[in-house]
DNA sequence: CGAGCGCTTGATTGAGTTCAAAAATCGTGG
DNA sequence: CCACGATTTTTGAACTCAATCAAGCGCTCG
């Protein structure tokens, strides 16, 4: 544990833990304070979508860390459990982290959000997430570069964007 | 610019540039050396994938910082340009950042090229990235959850493997 | 004003989902 | 160590969403 850095400080109260498999660190809702090192076994993190199926978002066997990348006490979106009976070391979200620190990590969330959205959610609830998440961006690029960043062609979300029309 | 961090420290050679709407900033297979704050204006980045086709990974209005997430001197997965005439703040990648920062940068890294992947590749390439990629992994989870990280289900993952199968 | 680009619309195709059920594998208790 | 139940994997059929192919319209900017 010689690499332990600004936002993630070795947590005194917790240090090294061992886990049996199928048990879980983390819940989704849970105020996500703290980050895993896995010193030994295995770890995955995984969303829910709406209607109950699991999206692993990654797994982390020796020397990865598996964290649920959210600001120190935010509520996390992810389920953190273990696959394999593990030794984990539990590192502590550092709430006074330095702010460009907060920010990578919430530029981290982003990502986690949009690959959660990429393997779960349809065209048209991706575009929908876009729509409220970037509406100025929406203003200033053209839809086949809206589509793009979707994953979709411009064809399909121009007919996506047809039947929201149609529905009013 | 009060937020310079570890990883990304003021270029003092580059600073503030002025770009036109159109000018490439960084190309794919470049060497990474910089991230670019955006002042003003609208820059993307993107990749392309093995048709040519452009599959945009990020855009980046005033206050965000688009960059090619690898290691500081890494050959980029990415494009950037102007979406607009804008002003950017060329910020260098620290090459002597903490290893723990690198690691952080490795981290966004992985994430960027699942993102990508998952937009631009079918479900097999998916997979046999993940294979070349996790092959330890592979022996220690049910295929019902390497599916699951691949965002397909697990009967389209079983159809995949049985048709590789029948090709050898 | 024309050429090209972006957006739309429709027809066809294809990858992957869903539903269902059988076959294979795993884990656990006896 | 075997047997049984539970879980995982495979297979197949019907269906759905999005890709591809193709054509037409409207705008703009050169």
């Amino acid at each position: 544990m010689e690499n332990v850095n600004d936002i993630l400080s070795l947590d005194s109260k917790a240090g090294t833990k061992q886990v049996k498999k199928g048990e879980i660190l983390q819940k989704e809702g849970e105020l996500s304070t703290s980050a895993f090192y896995v010193k030994k076994g295995l770890l995955r993190s995984y969303a829910l979508d709406h209607k109950g199926k699991e999206h692993i978002f990654m797994f982390g066997s020796e020397g990865w860390i598996v964290a649920d990348n959210v600001a120190p006490g935010e509520k996390g979106d992810l389920f953190i459990d273990a696959l394999e009976d593990s030794i984990v070391i539990q590192i502590s979200k550092n709430p006074t982290a330095p702010s460009d620190m907060l920010k990578i990590l919430k530029r981290i969330g982003v990502l986690q959000k949009r690959i959660i959205m990429l393997m779960s959610a349809p065209a048209i609830d991706r575009y929908n997430h876009f729509l409220e998440t970037y509406p100025d961006i929406i203003q200033r690029v053209p839809q086949k570069m809206i589509a793009s960043y979707l994953g979709i062609t411009p064809q399909a979300l121009s007919t996506l964007r047809g039947e929201i029309n149609k529905k009013k």
